[in-house]
DNA sequence: CGCGCAGTTGAACCTAATCAATGGTGGTGG
DNA sequence: CCACCACCATTGATTAGGTTCAACTGCGCG
């Protein structure tokens, strides 16, 4: 689910065989438009669900209306998991999605009697902390440039293609999105992104469409200190 | 694991039965000196520990030699799950520990024929996740001021104990571990908890010991704006 | 007694936030 | 079909919070 430098592949395939919900014929699919909430912080964790297809983010606010994005979700991945009762995060629509429910949380959080289930969100678990971790470094450890220059790297390392010697990919999210992920301003981000431009480090086909054209500049961008 | 804001108990007593480890007795106990690594970022990750007693951090470092605190891991936290062969971060006694050995990781880290452990790691792993994001909160959205008040405070909440109307703790690490926790430097930390010294709203009997005397001025300053 | 490490305090600097204005784009309705 | 509006992104000027560099203090231990 994690965008920041993870090598784990996909793992939509490895799904255990589609349950029956409640007995509910195609209960356990879901679509959702661009922009729509799947569920809040504090609403009630009945489902827990794969990605098929879009993207999602997850984020938490402050009081003060501050928002945190926890992480950028692409297919294969999964949300929803909670060590309770309740979801502690939202979770939101940035692309048109399809999902896949794949358990109900039938008023317990334990799995000790689904071995297959429990393994597959545990090895999930395990991956998403992995990739917390370096999230971590970004926020922590980092300076607003080479947060953006980190971020994507990433993007073009896991979903970038080849075109004329450039590694090319969207940037499906806003830059406010971008800016609450890695702990900066819109401005910032903005600035950043215009500077590696003119640096010729990067093509701006539109603010959505990036290009890495120097990657090697780049890298050292994400890393000095 | 998680210092922050966890409201989950301590869950040493709900390991299943210990296991005999390689055939060698007392394998699966062991100690550790304060300031002492259990192991490196990169290790062959054999084990999965739990924290009987002492304090540990968990770290991972950057190229250019910063450092950032993932946790500070308290008895009956877990340390050392990983989703590959190799483990992720540092992981290193602040004071003297008691171990216990929870599984050897012979060459898999799939549980599916070890429902009991699979569902102890991933209610850990799910709880360990959810305070991950809080911390995330910490350091992409508050300022050094609101990071160290609610550092205090979680640490109070947790592990304080009632003076005189006072909520008393240790402060088992030092300055620069609580520094590379919440993303600021030592200075910056020392200033800080000076300002709430001279403001009234702790007391430090020592550098390492400290009491909330005005705990509704504390959350004011972890919330404020 | 003195060395070394941890912590505190001070002053100058700098990065990124804030405040403010402009440019661009997509969607809607006249 | 075009005009308008709303939202998003970019750019500029100023400010402030936190870092950096530096000096000093206090304590534990050989």
């Amino acid at each position: 689910m994690y965008v920041a430098f993870s090598k784990e592949p996909m793992r939509g395939i490895e799904l255990p065989p589609m349950q029956a919900l409640d007995g509910t014929v195609n209960s356990s699919n879901k679509t959702l438009k661009a922009g729509k909430p799947l569920f809040h912080e504090g609403d009630k964790a009945e489902l827990v669900y794969q990605i098929v297809e879009g993207i999602m983010r997850t984020s938490k606010l402050q009081a003060n209306g501050k928002r945190q994005i926890i992480s950028f979700g692409y297919p294969g991945d999964i949300v929803g998991l909670s060590p309770d009762q309740v979801y502690h995060y939202e979770c939101e629509a940035i692309l048109d999605v399809k999902l896949r429910a794949i358990r109900k949380n039938a008023g317990t959080t334990r799995y000790e009697n689904e071995p297959a289930i429990c393994d597959l969100f545990l090895h999930h678990a395990a991956v998403e902390m992995a990739n917390m971790q370096e999230h971590f470094m970004m926020l922590g450890c980092k300076s607003a440039t080479e947060k953006i220059a980190s971020f994507l790297l990433s993007l073009g390392e896991r979903y970038g293609e080849r075109v004329e010697n450039n590694i090319c990919f969207k940037l499906p999210m806003k830059r406010a999105d971008i800016a609450d992920f890695l702990g900066v301003t819109i401005e910032t981000v903005s600035r950043t992104m215009t500077k590696f431009r003119k640096a010729g480090m990067i093509h701006l086909a539109d603010a959505h469409t990036v290009c890495i054209v120097d990657m090697a500049a780049l890298k050292i961008s994400a890393e000095a200190e």
